[in-house]
RNA sequence: GCGGGUGUAGCUCAGUUGGUUAGAGCGCCAGAUUGUGGCUCUGGAGGUCGCCGGUUCAAAACCGGUCACUCGCCCCA
């Protein structure tokens, strides 16, 4: 406890941002309901083998991102750096193969540890949408949709851009890999130290590289469209037809690659130009061998996930809706104070927002409810108290009339 | 893990080639106004100059280290 500030890339949350992060969730959780999702909440860590087995042993999140430590009993713990392997194994702990397809919903803290920068944090906040064990595209296609409506609900969809790419099955995804290694390796001394590190641990990784000698070479790199086969390319122009039927503007992205190991056919991701280096606000895809993959029974998978701290940051203040204005009583006196502290509680009983003041001469009070954004203030001194009256002062106007003690409620309607 | 920038009041920041009591605006508190807010005026509180060490007669300033924040790389929401 000795330095007290916030563990690094940690942030409290509070006040407009609070607000901002409510606004989102309580859409993004209208949203799903309508599309027949159900809310499912995981906890916040895992056996450490859930996110290593799911991620790949490889990935950037499993060999230098993880929140691992060990609890009293030994047993190595992770804490979750995303939803879906946790969300897979709720699905194959709870032997929901049953009940599939399952469509759900989840919101919550992840945990990765990097070095923070914009848009990028050791704790952040990610909404999350799957459906489990729905092998065709209209799933896709729906999940999409989804994603779509509720970035119109929330204002941002037209400034992010979708962009949408196939990575094929794993056949067509190993031919591709195969024939982008026989292409970069001609050029290996030209890129790059990164992209040749990536052309053995993951050459697909290459083509998003933001080096600009990187890019000349893979402007003129082998398209993953030339190696779906028949069954993949099939499935990727359904999805597309798919958006096509519902209006939903998209681009193909053939450099669009996604970082953790268990997506296969549909990626994609909604992007924005306003936030610096972490441009995406909302990313995922099919992940139709994972579940196999982690011990549970075949079941296709698709979802995805976006981030609460970047989605907040484009959420403008004319989206939000306006706090409450609440109501001041201000006593003034010994008699005073307790009849407002009972009338406080009467008002709120009936669903009014009451703030007290507490302190300071009339003056200072009203200034207080003037700062707490306040829409009236109930006046209670010594000779109301004596006639049984209030006064009833609108804050905005400056009227204020005389009210009995017994038709405040009745007076405040308008103030609601 | 790597590179750049920045740390001075609650917040945003100024502070000359090192020079003695470190400033402003906003905010906060009080008064002008013993029961009437927003506007105005007056006064006040609030600072280990991020931390540790070094250079110097003298360091907020220069040097080294360290911590934090921030932007970018890697990677990702």
């Amino acid at each position: 406890m000795a330095r007290l500030q916030p563990v690094r890339g940690t942030h409290d949350i509070l006040e407009i941002k609070a607000r901002t992060f409510d606004y989102i969730v309580s859409h993004f959780k209208a949203v799903a309901e309508r599309y027949g999702h159900g809310e499912i909440s995981t906890p916040i860590f895992e056996f450490t083998e859930v996110f290593k087995r799911t991620l790949g042993e490889t990935s950037d999140v499993v060999t230098k991102e993880m929140y691992t430590f060990e609890d009293r009993s030994g047993e190595q713990l992770t804490l979750r750096p995303e939803y879906t392997a946790g969300i897979a194994r709720a699905f194959i702990s709870g032997g929901m193969q049953q009940l599939a397809p399952c469509k759900f919903y989840a919101y919550g803290p992840m945990f990765r540890y990097e070095r923070p920068q914009k848009g990028r944090m050791r704790q952040f906040h990610q909404i999350d949408a799957e459906i489990l064990g729905v092998p065709e595209p209209q799933a896709d296609v729906e999940l999409l949709a989804m994603a779509a409506d509720f970035l119109r609900e929330i204002g941002l969809l037209d400034r992010v851009t979708l962009e949408i790419n196939s990575l094929g099955d794993v056949e067509s995804r190993q031919a591709y890999r195969d024939a982008l290694v026989v292409y970069f390796q001609e050029y290996k001394d030209q890129l790059s130290q990164d992209s040749q590190e990536r052309l053995d641990r993951n050459p697909l990784r290459i083509l998003d590289s933001k080096n600009e000698g990187d890019k000349a070479i893979v402007a003129n790199a082998p398209s993953i469209q030339d190696y779906l086969n028949e069954e993949s390319r099939l499935f990727f122009s359904a999805v597309c037809q798919g958006l096509e039927l519902l209006d939903i503007p998209y681009t193909v992205n053939e450099r669009l690659v996604r970082g953790l190991d268990y997506y296969s056919h549909t990626a994609f991701e909604f992007t924005t130009t306003e936030l610096g280096a972490q441009g995406t606000v909302l990313a995922g895809g099919r992940y139709d061998k994972l579940i196999e993959q982690m011990g549970g029974p075949a079941t296709a998978g698709i979802g995805w996930a976006g981030g609460l701290e970047r989605l907040a940051e484009l959420v403008t203040a004319e989206h939000m809706p306006e706090a409450h204005r609440p109501v001041a009583i201000i006593p003034m006196g010994g008699l005073a104070q307790v009849k407002a502290m009972k009338l406080a509680h009467d008002l709120r009983l009936q669903g009014f927002h009451i703030e007290m003041g507490y302190r300071g001469n009339l003056g200072k009070r009203l200034k207080r409810a003037n700062k707490a954004n306040a829409v009236a203030a109930i006046l209670m001194g010594e000779d109301e108290m004596a006639r049984r009256v209030v006064t009833v002062r609108n804050l905005d106007s400056g009227e204020q009339q005389e009210v009995a003690l017994s038709d405040v409620a009745q007076a405040l309607q308008p103030y609601r």
